[in-house]
DNA sequence: TGGTGCCTCAAACGCTAGTTTAAAACGTCT
DNA sequence: AGACGTTTTAAACTAGCGTTTGAGGCACCA
């Protein structure tokens, strides 16, 4: 077993458990157990269990925002010969990468959610500052074609109604499971990403421009 | 000190200290030395840490869910004699109750917000099923005036809209004090629960409605 | 005054957590 | 084959957790 196949086998755990259950909640036997490696391996190739936190968020997010990046930059391209890009475009996008950038099935993009809404709501602020100094960027340019997308949109409004949609993708995301359980109950349908995401945009697209 | 001095002041701390840090990190060592009371107090009166978990959520509740109710009520009686509520006024009263049924000031629903945020990004659902089964009937009630108020939304992207429109609710409120920080640089202006409200109603009600 | 419930208190219990240690195993190069 | 840096292993350590215990305090009534 190479080095990397345990830090990878353990970052496959700690995703998927920390997920499931919270990261306070989740012990690192649990994760080493699941892994299948030794308890030590974590505080060796990590140091800590904050460490591994960040390393978790950090294997998931560079690749997605790398790619978010560039189709950003290819958009901003495209409306350099006038016009502005669609709201709904600017989403799409946003969604099919969130979705699919990985390669794998979109499953660990939902994993990933219930991830980012834990770390929301988390107090300490450790994890959110990193996150904002990591990835800032890429927001901030997301935005600013936002803003050329609704050029009605006062900015002071456009922040806020972009963190409310935020919060609609995450939250919803990370009660999936227990949604699921209430639509199949309700409307006898289950539930798939593509059919949240479906859902969202006509939702984010009209928050976003605002009614009433 | 008489028993119910205890068992508030209990109620009080845990409160605070759960919605800053989560259930999971807060100790009842932090709570009760808080509250100025013997650590062995909290399993006296409550039993155990989950029994107080839920005796705060109920002081909170309880109040504003009979005020809801009443107050939904009274609504449908205005529109037995035909017409519907319009949505705009099923939220503003909705978010008047939130931040104002208590006689304290919003800063408790505030507070309380986060609380629910960590609810539900909580693993275990012993907590949101026992919210839903207290708490259900109101939100069934509120739901089906909704229905009459947008009747050409069907009603399972009717279900999904008013979940996403709670996650940005519970979200933006269970993150404010990070975002009162990037809202005050940004935009040099600080950020109460009233202005919060007012940024979500547009929002929500264009999301309800959808836009695309 | 003595007894009866309710409450408070300091101390301890059992347990699980993250982390550390030192020896053993492994792979690689001379 | 032997030495060396890296990785794995089992075991222990320290700290903090929720909970329990039994003695004590306090108000109230006979």
């Amino acid at each position: 077993m190479s080095q990397s196949d345990t830090v990878q086998r353990i970052l496959d755990a700690a995703e998927v458990l920390f997920a499931q259950k919270g990261f306070a909640e989740t012990s690192l036997r649990a994760i080493t157990s699941r892994a299948g490696v030794n308890l030590a391996a974590v505080n060796y190739h990590f140091g800590s269990k904050e460490a591994l936190i960040q390393a978790v968020f950090e294997r998931y997010l560079t690749p997605f925002c790398q790619a978010l990046d560039a189709k950003l930059e290819e958009l901003e391209g495209e409306t350099r010969s006038g016009g502005e890009v669609p709201l709904e475009k600017l989403f799409t996008v946003a969604s099919r990468l969130a979705l699919g950038s990985h390669g794998d099935e979109p499953r660990r993009a939902m994993i990933f959610f219930r991830l980012s809404g834990q770390a929301y709501s988390q107090p300490q602020d450790h994890l959110r500052a990193w996150l904002r100094e990591h990835y800032g960027p890429v927001f901030r340019r997301f935005l600013a074609l936002l803003r050329r997308a609704v050029p009605d949109v006062p900015p002071m409004e456009l922040f806020w109604r972009v963190h409310f949609s935020l919060g609609a993708v995450i939250f919803t995301l990370s009660g999936m499971e227990s949604l699921q359980a209430i639509s199949k109950k309700d409307f006898n349908q289950s539930v798939t990403a593509a059919h949240i995401t479906q859902q969202l945009l006509p939702f984010v697209v009209g928050g976003i421009r605002g009614g009433g």
